[in-house]
DNA sequence: CCCCGGATATGATCGAGAGCATACCCGACC
DNA sequence: GGTCGGGTATGCTCTCGATCATATCCGGGG
């Protein structure tokens, strides 16, 4: 839970008078799990920010396809982030947890961007680090087996040892079908590597999981 | 080949004198072709700028694999984008035909971000497009078949239906092997799709070819 | 002129992983 | 309690495409 939006990654370097100008400029929208902010293709009409619980943004193919791209959580910025002429989101944002999220509209952030640039210098920080992670996951769907994308799938996601998500998720974020990534894991846990429940991964030899990885 | 800086997609949005008090920065650099200009990892200590010719941006993994993310071209930018603290080159930069490159330190370019909203906002532009461009990748290397990345990947990089591109090339755009570039092309040449020859491929059904890149 | 490297071409093999079917478990909800 | 849907599990099949091997063509350099 995020208390304020002045720890919001985007507006950390503002001053706090910048910071109380904009308040009342933004919209709380409390969201459910499984509930789509928009999506893709529709009109990039605003910007959000996570303010409790996490967001994915991903795109879907033919046939329900879906690649993960990112998974945000409190402070992080997505939706109208990319100051083109097209204005449509480039994704689908899907919430998978309960949480709020603020956002405002994408004139009052374009205004925002083109006044200052420590702002606009903020935001391309944040969406040069994601075309940096994007280039590199390239790299990776592009010769990495599917167990070296499901182990960095599963890093990704956990936080100290504990990963709460479901094969389907992490399936979806590795760009492999769920029966692979069971199978999968249930390698990694006969291995003695995680250890698995519903909904639910448990860490056990971090070290191997980085070097399968990593391409063995 | 690009007269003069003003018209790089960086500089277009400078006034003129701007541009004139820019101009004395710049370094230019001649290159030929194969030459790598940078080597993902090395200290990222340059803003460059295609001038004529052009470089593509690619990464390697273990065993000799490469995958292609950005071909670019005159008035292009790539290297130093990134306003980040790690300041290291996230991908290599390579030149796929002789030619000739602007550059300047990191250190003035990050300065004129900062010094000017309108800089930040052009090269956050720039960013977004690419980041925008490789997440849709991204879901098709996750899931599209090897012809339709190649389609696309020769879609690509064609202009009005020629394309100078070796069978290796394109093969590493698409993330897949010489071997199956050419029997793909081959099956494209066999259906009146293009014509191929050696490093060339003329593009005679550019519907049906824009048909498999879809997925069929 | 010969040699070499790079590009194209093609055959043979083989394995990873997709696709499909089925089954079990469990919590939610009626 | 029964049903239903989502998550997990597992077997079987089959295809795509990687890998390896080999051959031809061609231009450039010694």
């Amino acid at each position: 839970m995020l208390a304020d939006i002045e720890k919001a990654e985007v507006f950390r370097v503002l001053p706090p008078d910048r910071v109380d100008r904009l308040r009342p400029l933004l919209r709380e929208c409390p969201f459910e799990r499984r509930r789509v902010l928009y999506f893709e293709g529709a009109e990039a009409s605003r910007l959000w920010i996570v303010q409790q619980g996490q967001i994915r943004l991903y795109k879907s193919s033919a046939r329900a396809q879906i690649t993960t791209l990112d998974v945000l959580g409190p402070g992080e910025v997505f939706g109208a982030l990319a100051p083109l002429e097209q204005a449509t989101y480039s994704t689908s944002a899907e919430a998978i947890s309960d949480g709020r999220a603020w956002w405002l509209p994408r004139e009052t952030f374009l205004k925002l961007l083109g006044g200052d640039p420590a702002v606009a210098v903020e935001i391309l920080r944040i969406v040069s680090r994601r075309l940096i992670d994007a280039q590199e996951r390239l790299r990776s769907f592009a010769y990495d087996p599917a167990p070296a994308r499901l182990a960095q799938a599963l890093l990704q996601v956990s936080t100290d040892g504990k990963a709460t998500v479901t094969r389907r998720a992490l399936a979806e974020a590795a760009g492999t079908t769920v029966e692979t990534a069971i199978r999968v894991l249930r390698r990694f846990a006969h291995d003695g590597l995680v250890v698995g429940a519903v909904g639910k991964i448990d860490i056990l030899d971090r070290d191997a999981l980085e070097q399968i990885a990593s391409g063995e």
